[in-house]
DNA sequence: CTGATGCTTCGACGGCCATCGAACTATGCA
DNA sequence: TGCATAGTTCGATGGCCGTCGAAGCATCAG
């Protein structure tokens, strides 16, 4: 329960402190977890995390949910994963180009999940692919689908409608940690990653925002969905 | 320049402070502030004032630009005041209803400048006007202009196909600090202030984010522009 | 040159808070 | 019932950093 209402500072101040924002990155995977996981992803003990996760919770960014003598821990909205998102994306875009950006493991730069959508290499050039053929148009961060879109989608079963009744956007433009470019977010990004991994094309690598695509799912998802070639 | 390329953590610890974030919000006004008004602002002495400014300066957060013996800053980028209106979202959306919310001044409550933008009361019910017209439609924070808004504000002698190659997205529905409800804001939301700025209808208090309106201007203003009744 | 103003650097002080060991409660498992 | 594990509370320690006084540059007015 929140005791005190948190302002800007003390809400930033929050994020600011390393093994807390350790935390709510970890978060931003869209997954829960627990103060044990929390406190691994951070590198600090159980009692450090405990005190940490007290403040994050008080101060309305996390929702917990008690199951047994476990504790499962997630961001608390939507506003506070755009909020990190729009950090995450600062940082990117003040870090100078020479150095190398984002994770080092080859298969998070690959295909990763970004809250709940599908980032990296792949999730860039489907965006990349979605807007040549003209199933989306963008300007800037906002992003639309056009009816051509609307069409594409609902022919895989897509219920636009539904998705833009949500209370989340419904396409959004997310910059890519990795690789710079745009990728697909909002509600019709979440639906797009729930269907290719509901279709088996893809599997979440256990502990880790890695997504695992079988060459089976690599070759469905080319085929079904328009993705822009490596080269451009 | 910037010499380390500062992490999520980081930026979000250095608008943690309060200081620093109270100089961050003063400049969310749009105009470029000296050190010393900044100090002023932050309630700390100069020396205090100019440690922090360096700060975010290094950080990449604020420009500078030097004028004899003055120095003018200024927040670096609209990336870094749309972060800046997340936290500021959030901190509202965390708020609880039962206490009274944003700024005491009667003036400041009814119409004043959200970075580039109008706030405020009559910023609110501008937006709902639009609404209710049908000159924009909205999808949770994601504004879009109808055709029949395009036409209206065409009519008003905007161009809107160039503010549309902006590199900022045209509508934004900005959360109002006071109100809770949306404004407007974006590229179209700039233009918009500049137009009745333009047009003498207001202008802007000294030192303050308030806009003042005069009583002609207001008429004009209803007149030229669909405002929500006070009512709803 | 002289004085005034805007801003910065240096150094010392002080407070806030992240950290973890130790002890404690709560849940689950056998 | 007893042991193991998840999570919390308390207290002591230590480090980081915001703060301002004093002194130092730079710029401008005369």
């Amino acid at each position: 329960m929140h005791t005190l209402t948190p302002s800007l500072p003390q809400i930033a101040a929050l994020i600011g402190e390393p093994a807390r924002a350790s935390m709510l990155t970890a978060l931003m995977a869209g997954k829960a977890l627990t103060a044990t996981e929390l406190a691994l992803e951070a590198d600090i003990s159980s009692q450090t995390a405990s005190s940490h996760l007290a403040k994050l919770l008080n101060a309305g960014l996390l929702q917990v949910l008690k199951q047994g003598r476990h504790k499962y821990f997630r961001l608390h909205s939507a506003e506070v994963a755009a909020l990190l998102e729009s950090l995450l994306n600062l940082s990117v875009s003040l870090t100078p180009l020479n150095v190398s950006t984002g994770p080092q493991d080859p298969a998070l730069r690959f295909a990763r999940v970004c809250y709940d959508h599908l980032a990296g290499e792949l999730g860039v050039r489907l965006y990349a692919g979605l807007l040549t053929e003209g199933l989306i148009t963008e300007q800037d961060t906002q992003a639309s689908l056009t009816e051509k879109g609307v069409r594409f989608f609902e022919g895989k079963g897509c219920d636009v409608e539904r998705l833009r009744r949500s209370k989340r956007p419904l396409c959004r433009a997310c910059l890519d940690w990795s690789e710079r470019r745009h990728h697909l977010a909002g509600s019709l990004g979440y639906w797009l990653l729930q269907d290719v991994m509901s279709k088996g094309w893809v599997t979440r690598q256990p502990d880790s925002r890695a997504l695992l695509f079988s060459p089976s799912g690599k070759r469905a998802l080319c085929k079904h969905y328009p993705l822009q070639t490596r080269a451009c």
